[in-house]
DNA sequence: CTTGTATTTGACCGGTCAGTCAACAAGCTA
DNA sequence: TAGCTTGTTGACTGACCGGTCAAATACAAG
């Protein structure tokens, strides 16, 4: 069918451009191994993408989508301790990472900061497609925070401020280890999360 | 005078390339660019250096000693609190990424988190120097609650450990610091590392 | 079959990339 | 003077970059 087809080599495009951008970086991937490892020719990539920056702010925005369904609205969206979840929110991303580590050959790091860092001073867009996305996730632990407190679990605090530092630290952790090909530090950082989330 | 000359050509490409890496990235930064900043040929670069890789481990090199010496050595290697001694140093990077940020016309984040995210998985040479100059970083803040504990300041605890969150939260809002473009939370997180060095 | 639209193709473009090289210059020594 | 070392030069290479485009194809409706 024409329509499957269509959606298929524009998904297709979309999730090597997530794989490949992630593995390696924005700049060190090309339009043409990136439409080689897709199956898909030249053309079509700019048919359905004007720039090779506008795929990136696309497959990043869909991996977002994803996430936030396995990461965010899957641990948070639900009854029951808030700082229950905050625990189960750490130990899923530790494992996410072990597994994309194990498969990949070597610590990946985030996403979003690794594109960050790489590209938030070049290009407006990826910086401001990426700012919106690191407010969402924010959100998701403020909210998380305010429960808790409500809930009695931590004393009453600045949530939006421990929300910033929880993500900072989360963020500085997966680069150290990035860095250091070692998954250890951000177990190791697991502690200090939850305790950013009683004392910041 | 030869000597001098000699220093004066490979200093200025080792300074501009710390430099134009550090603004821009080191894939964005072409080895052309460089060289006409620095008011040299590109046989003058290929005579000092054998790649492009080659002179970023030595720029970012040089940056660390320098940094060692202003921002580390200048700080803790002084008598009296080490509390006071850990707030100096926060403030003093405070100061130095507003200082950096107004002369540059943007947050331009941590050179050795810039250049680790970007080439951690690229280059070994460059993943392996930035790997060093972390440890060395790591063994100053964990001397500093080393002493800190045997002054009465904080309680007694897995230093080694508190040193690598103190330096992750930093690298993670100095990471959002850039994509937000903003300093704002490199300041809010101040609070927070000082918690860290206590509680973690 | 014809016509219109959505999709695919790959040859092609100008520009830029990191890196090379043979020639040359300056200063030192003998 | 000649010869050696250290440093400098810029034209050059070939690969690769992101991006374009006219022609070909597939498919649906009339």
């Amino acid at each position: 069918m024409s329509a499957a087809q269509t959606l298929d080599t524009r998904d297709r495009l979309g999730h090597t451009a997530s794989d490949l951008i992630w593995e390696r970086s924005f700049q060190a991937t090309g339009v043409d191994e990136l439409c080689q490892r897709a199956d898909a020719r030249k053309g079509s990539f700019y048919y359905y993408f004007k720039s090779k920056t506008e795929l990136a702010v696309a497959a990043i925005e869909s991996f977002w989508a994803t996430a936030r369904v396995r990461f965010f609205d899957g641990v948070f969206g639900q009854e029951g301790s808030a700082l229950v979840q905050l625990e189960a929110f750490l130990d899923a991303m530790i494992a996410f990472q072990r597994e994309v580590a194990d498969a990949k050959g070597g610590v990946l790091g985030c996403p979003f900061g690794n594109l960050g860092q790489e590209m938030a001073r070049q290009d407006e867009h990826i910086r401001s497609t990426l700012d919106a996305i690191f407010a969402e996730q924010r959100g998701y632990l403020e909210h998380a925070l305010d429960r808790a407190v409500a809930q009695g679990e931590i004393p009453a605090g600045d949530n939006a401020r421990r929300a910033e530092n929880i993500l900072a630290l989360m963020q500085g952790a997966m680069l150290m280890t990035k860095v250091s090909n070692d998954l250890g530090a951000f177990e190791r950082a697991r502690g200090a999360v939850l305790a950013l989330a009683k004392v910041a």
